[in-house]
RNA sequence: GGCGAGUUGGCGGAGUGGUUACGCAGCGGAUUGCAAAUCCGUGUACAUGAGUUCGAUUCUCAUACUCGCCUCCA
C-alpha cells in the first residue's frame, strides 16, 4: 500500500504519515468561535479536513479514526454580541452551533466524532494552567495568568519566528503585568458583566489558546496525530497551544503533524467587511449555489494555495457536476479508483483527483466514477436528485406525416434544469410549434426573429431531426422563471 | 518593520530535470436554411536575470511583482 504523505508545517516538508496508533488515528481541527454565521472562509478548513477525514477512514477503516473539532463558546466577541442583543450567551452559542452544523452539512462535510465546547472543559484548562505555573512556565499577575515565553526555548519554531524578530516589529499589547511583551494570557479576570469561573487566581475566564491544549489532552491524551486549521492560526494560536502543551508534557507531546490550509479570497481580493465582499455560506446557499458546487470549487484548488472564490468558478463547477451526475451507476460498493486515492494520499491533491474523475467520466466507467467521487465527498446519486442538477425534458410523441406533403405532426420538446410549471412547459411547446411552422414555410426572417426574441427571454430554440426525418424542435430554458404569457405574446 | 507563500497557455488549475495534465473559452472542419447540439481536429505556456547541468518551466541565487499572516478572524 502506498503511504499517505502530508505537508507538516512543523518541519516545512511533505513527509510520510505514520499514525501513533493505526487502530485510532486522531485528528483535531480548530473550529469556529460561535457568535455568527460561518463565512465562506470558515468553510475551507472544514472541507479540506473533511476530505482528509474521509481519506483516513478509507485507509485505516472508518472505526479507526477519531476526528475532533471544537466550538469556542467563551470569547469576548460572544460577550459583546450578548451585551448588544440582550440575549444570553448560551442562547447565542447554541443557535450559532446549530447554524454552523446545518451549513457545513450542506457542504457535504461529515460531522466529526467529537465536538467539544470550551465551556465544558474549564476544569481541565485550570488544571493545565496550574501545571504550567508549577513548572515555572507561567505566572500570575494582577488577576491574570500569563505564559512566560522566555521559559520555552522553542517558542516560535512552529511558525518560523524568533522572539527577537517579533518583538522588534511587534504590534503586541504592552501590559505592565507582562514580563515579556509576547507573553500571552492563560487566564484573565472577569467582572460581573462577563462570564467567569472561580479559580485559584480569582474569578475569571480562560484565554483563547488554552482550550485546544486542554481539550486535546482530555480527548486524545498527550499525543495525537494531526492538528489542522487555517494558516492564520499558525501564529499566535497554534504556536501558543504547542507551547502550553509541550511545556507540560514534553516536546514529543501534542500534534505530530501540523497542517494549515491557505486563505481564501473573493474575486481576487481579500475578503473583508470593508470591501463588501464578505459573505456567509448561508448567503451563498440561499442564492441558489448548492453546497456541492461550493465544495467542488474549494476542492479544485490545492489546500496549501490561496483560493479565489469567483462566480465564474461556481458556474463552471455547476456545469461539470451536472454533466457528471447524468451518469448512472449502481454498484457504489466498488472500490474507489486507485489514481484518485493516490492523488489524495499525495498531500491531498484534490485538484489532481478531480482531473482523474474527468477521465473516469470520459472512459464511461460509471461505478468507479461514483465511488471515487464519494471519497471526495460528492454523492452523485443524491446530487442528481436535487433541483439544480436534475434535468427536465418534456417531449411530444415522435412526429409523423398525417397526410403526405400536407400535414406535419412534428415532435417538440422542452429541456432545462429543476422544476418547471405546466404553464411554462405548455407555452414553450407552443412556441416551438409556431417556430417550426415558420421553418416549414421557409419564412426564415420570421423564424429567426422569433428565435431571437425567445433568446432574450432566456429560451434557446433548436432544430432537431426526428428519426423519421421530419424536423422537430426543442426549447432549452436557461431559467424556469420565464413568464409563460410573455412567451405566448411573442410573434 | 518582522515572517511566509506564490508568479504556468485567453481564464482556471495540476505537474515534471529531457516525452509539456485537464476543464472552460477560442479557432478550423463535418453537419446546419442560419444556428444550437454533437463529432473530428487544433494550442508547445511555464515572471525577469544569472548560475548548476549534456539539457531547466522543473534545482540554486538575485530582481520585480502579487498575496497572506503578525490585530478578532479559518
Amino acid at each position: 500500500m502506498t503511504e499517505i504523505k502530508l505537508y507538516n508545517t512543523k518541519t516545512r516538508q511533505k513527509e510520510p504519515f505514520s499514525p501513533l496508533d493505526e487502530a485510532n488515528v486522531r485528528m483535531y481541527v480548530c473550529g469556529p468561535t460561535v457568535y455568527d454565521r460561518a463565512h465562506i472562509g470558515n468553510a475551507r478548513p472544514v472541507i479540506v479536513f473533511d476530505v482528509l477525514y474521509r481519506l483516513l477512514r478509507h485507509v485505516y477503516g472508518a472505526d479507526h479514526v477519531t476526528y475532533a473539532r471544537n466550538f469556542t463558546d467563551v470569547d469576548d466577541k460572544i460577550n459583546a454580541r450578548a451585551a448588544n442583543t440582550g440575549r444570553s450567551i448560551r442562547e447565542i452559542t447554541d443557535e450559532t452551533i446549530g447554524w454552523f452544523l446545518e451549513d457545513m452539512d450542506a457542504l457535504g462535510a461529515l460531522r466529526p466524532n467529537q465536538a467539544p465546547r470550551a465551556t465544558e472543559y474549564i476544569d481541565e484548562m485550570k488544571a493545565m494552567i496550574a501545571a504550567l505555573i508549577a513548572k515555572g512556565h507561567a505566572y500570575a499577575a494582577e488577576g491574570h495568568v500569563l505564559f512566560d515565553v522566555n521559559s520555552y526555548e522553542k517558542y516560535g519554531s512552529l511558525s518560523g519566528r524568533s522572539l527577537d524578530d517579533m518583538i522588534a516589529g511587534a504590534r503586541v499589547e504592552i501590559a505592565p503585568y507582562k514580563r515579556n511583551p509576547m507573553d500571552f494570557v492563560l487566564w484573565k479576570p472577569s467582572d460581573s458583566e462577563t462570564p467567569g469561573w472561580q479559580s485559584d487566581w480569582g474569578y475569571g475566564r480562560p484565554g483563547w489558546h488554552i482550550e485546544c491544549s486542554a481539550m486535546t489532552r482530555a480527548l486524545f491524551g498527550e499525543q495525537f496525530d494531526i492538528h489542522g486549521g487555517g494558516l492564520d492560526l499558525a501564529f499566535p494560536h497554534h504556536e501558543n497551544e504547542k507551547a502550553q502543551s509541550c511545556c507540560t508534557a514534553g516536546e514529543d507531546s501534542f500534534a505530530q503533524v501540523w497542517m494549515h490550509n491557505e486563505m481564501l479570497q473573493v474575486e481576487g481580493k481579500k475578503m473583508s467587511k470593508s470591501l463588501g465582499n464578505f459573505f456567509s455560506v448561508r448567503e451563498l446557499l440561499d442564492k441558489g449555489i448548492s453546497g456541492e458546487v461550493i465544495r467542488f470549487v474549494y476542492l479544485s484548488t490545492h489546500y496549501r494555495k490561496p483560493m479565489d472564490w469567483t462566480e465564474k468558478k461556481a458556474r463552471e463547477a455547476e456545469a461539470t457536476l451536472r454533466k457528471w451526475c447524468t451518469v448512472e451507476g449502481k454498484n457504489i460498493d466498488v472500490k474507489p479508483d486507485a489514481e484518485v486515492v493516490a492523488a489524495l494520499m499525495d498531500d491531498l491533491n484534490t485538484s489532481a483527483a478531480i482531473h482523474r474523475l474527468e477521465e473516469l467520466y470520459k472512459a464511461d466507467d460509471r461505478d468507479l466514477l461514483l465511488s471515487s467521487a464519494k471519497l471526495l465527498g460528492f454523492d452523485f446519486a443524491k446530487i442528481a436528485e436535487s433541483d439544480w442538477a436534475r434535468p427536465f425534458t418534456y417531449e411530444t410523441p415522435t412526429g409523423g406525416v398525417l397526410k403526405e406533403g400536407v400535414d406535419y405532426n412534428p415532435s417538440a420538446s422542452v429541456i432545462g434544469w429543476g422544476p418547471i410549471s405546466d404553464g411554462l412547459r405548455d407555452a414553450s411547446l407552443n412556441l416551438v410549434h409556431r417556430w417550426l411552422a415558420y421553418r416549414r414555410n421557409k419564412d426564415w426572417a420570421a423564424a429567426d426573429g422569433l428565435k431571437e426574441h425567445a433568446r432574450e427571454l432566456g429560451m434557446s430554440l433548436m432544430a432537431v431531426r426526428s428519426p423519421n426525418g421530419i424536423n422537430g424542435g426543442s426549447a432549452k430554458l436557461e431559467s424556469n422563471e420565464i413568464d409563460p404569457e410573455k412567451l405566448d405574446a411573442l410573434k
